[in-house]
DNA sequence: ACGCGTTTTGCAACCGGTTGCAATTCGACA
DNA sequence: TGTCGAATTGCAACCGGTTGCAAAACGCGT
């Protein structure tokens, strides 16, 4: 069905070999020879196998793109811009879907089968050792929205957690809270235990301000919204970091349903800053997660393995920076 | 580094053939050799090279996952259904990313070089020649979220945009509106003009019902509520129905910081029901796209293509329902 | 133990390219 | 026009598998 090689060669009136060199970078063909080739090609409608190429080349230009958070609306924005960098690179995305996986066995063995030139874990609730699989197997890999480590095994590249819940706590502090809380994602996920390490650790310097926790059943908007009827229940605190927007907006939403209103009688912050955290009717006060950096610097990174494979794995960490908007009252003069 | 056959074959004592039939399918092999096969290929952990097969085999269980809608709160939905369905048929999606391009050429181009088995285009604004450049290029292919249409030259799975308009005019009349209009996408999308075509037609037995029309400039939050803030200005209809729903909820935000209520003041309903919508914050009434049975129906269709190529081109249409929550007024008792 | 039909096996060619190497062609200069 | 080095070309082997075909091994009945 396809045009091959030696079509074109058969056309053109020379060998394979010429055809190949004429497609290949750098290669040495004369300007008579090329001229010739790339005419039949074209009246052929020639492109060459990028398959067949790869097996001696070693090189497929396919990058495994692995993600297990498809409900989370940060990451249509991540797909989006981790699409759009790869293939102005010259790489292709091999989509896959981890949502309902936890063992990396298997998503080690398809890529594999597929020669991924390298692999880019987009995930911020999988677990270090999922990404460490492809390491072991040879696999470039670098994990994005990943834990920070000190001594990494593998590149990861993302926000530190710990300055993210510190910097919730110094805004909340700054506005004159007296009582405030954590609402978290799920306990066991590593965002969640970071940001609370931060977040507490900076309260700790102000045991004047009263301070608790709590942990949703996961990062959503249901989830968000269960946890804070509860704490409402309860007696709630005056502001809350929530682990992230969509579980703060399903906070928020309990606390209109409940009559109340933010940031008149609770305050919210959120972190990623999501698309529909700056809608007007949701007018979220979060802190920015730099996808696009975060993105960009995957790719270069996944890209500089693929060229130096022993190259030693590192940590790049954002700062995220805090988003003024409606959720939070205003900064109180005079206030540390 | 990677494990081959070769090698499979020289510790296991066998001929490369019989290592390659124990990877296939309902080939010939004794117990007794696959034993001895599996032994070593699971000593070396080998696993076959999908690639290097597909070049006898013409198969590459590749498929092109195309899309432009990288912006549509929808499509994170859509992008989880079909990486999921695809995998769980064995089958590996490309994802192509279109949101600068128009021109299908280059699309067509890289996605054979890649030998994709097939492709899915899955975009509501896409033209159907860009379906129709792989058809022509001899590429099984369908087109999901697409229009309608009764001598399609490619494959068309999606919804009755005709049937959503009317639906939703319908709807409107049913709760007694009299003065309501259309609040569309792009006015050169196909989706628009359908349930456009829909929504005037069913309002056309209706010549009591005061009706009008506008465009907003795209399916976004912000085009929304720009769109809605106008109309406000300029005198507003009693109720809309808008092209969908992250276009609702830019109306709905332009309608709340007018200091109107919605469904007191005006009326909307939407078409999508994205998860957002359910959001109790939001809660808005809308017109349901079966999302799972047109993405099942795409790759039956895609998977059907690549075994009868010359399969008659088909459409699917599903039917939508409207989804009742909190942005219009309830049916009005005796009214039609 | 023999003959027969069925399975199983290995050989070798092929899929669509790339590339080292030796042979050929080219251009420039004397 | 002859010579020489550099640029270009084609041959053939190879990448990691698959598969048609003929040969070998097997199972079974007698």
């Amino acid at each position: 069905m396809a045009v091959t090689l030696r079509e074109v060669a058969d056309r053109a009136g020379v060998s394979r070999s010429a055809v190949s060199r004429t497609f290949t970078e750098g290669a040495s063909v004369s300007a008579k020879t090329r001229a010739k080739v790339e005419k039949a090609a074209l009246e052929l409608g020639y492109s060459p196998n990028a398959l067949a190429s790869s097996l001696t080349t070693g090189r497929t230009k396919l990058i495994g793109l692995i993600s297990n958070n498809f409900h989370n609306p940060l990451f249509l924005e991540v797909f989006d811009l981790f699409t759009r960098g790869l293939q102005d690179r010259g790489l292709r995305p091999l989509l896959v879907n981890l949502s309902n996986e936890t063992d990396p066995e298997n998503s080690v063995r398809m890529l594999r089968q597929y020669s991924v030139d390298g692999v880019i874990v987009a995930s911020s609730t999988l677990p270090p050792s999922f990404a460490e699989a492809f390491k072991q197997a040879g696999v470039p890999v670098v994990h994005s929205f990943g834990r920070f480590s000190t001594s990494p095994n593998v590149h990861v590249v993302g926000i530190d957690n710990v300055a993210c819940g510190r910097m919730a706590a110094e805004a909340l502090i700054a506005r004159g809270y007296t009582r405030v809380a954590f609402l978290g994602g799920p306990e066991k996920a590593t965002s969640t235990q970071d940001r609370a390490l931060g977040f507490f650790g900076a309260l700790r310097e102000h045991p004047e301000i009263e301070v608790s926790i709590s942990y949703a059943s996961a990062y959503s908007f249901d989830a968000g919204r269960v946890e804070m009827t509860k704490l409402l229940m309860a007696g709630p605190a005056e502001a809350y970091f929530c682990g992230d927007d969509v579980l703060s907006i399903g906070a928020l939403s309990a606390i209109e349903e409940a009559g109340l209103s933010c940031p008149g009688d609770i305050g919210i912050i959120g972190l990623n800053d999501m698309d529909m955290a700056r809608w007007q009717n949701i007018d979220l006060t979060t802190i920015r997660q730099p996808v696009a950096e975060i993105i960009r610097a995957s790719i270069d990174l996944v890209i500089g393995t693929i060229e130096h494979p022993d190259r030693h794995p590192e940590t790049r960490l954002f700062p995220c920076r805090v988003i003024e908007r409606g959720t939070l009252r205003p900064v109180q003069q005079g206030a540390a």
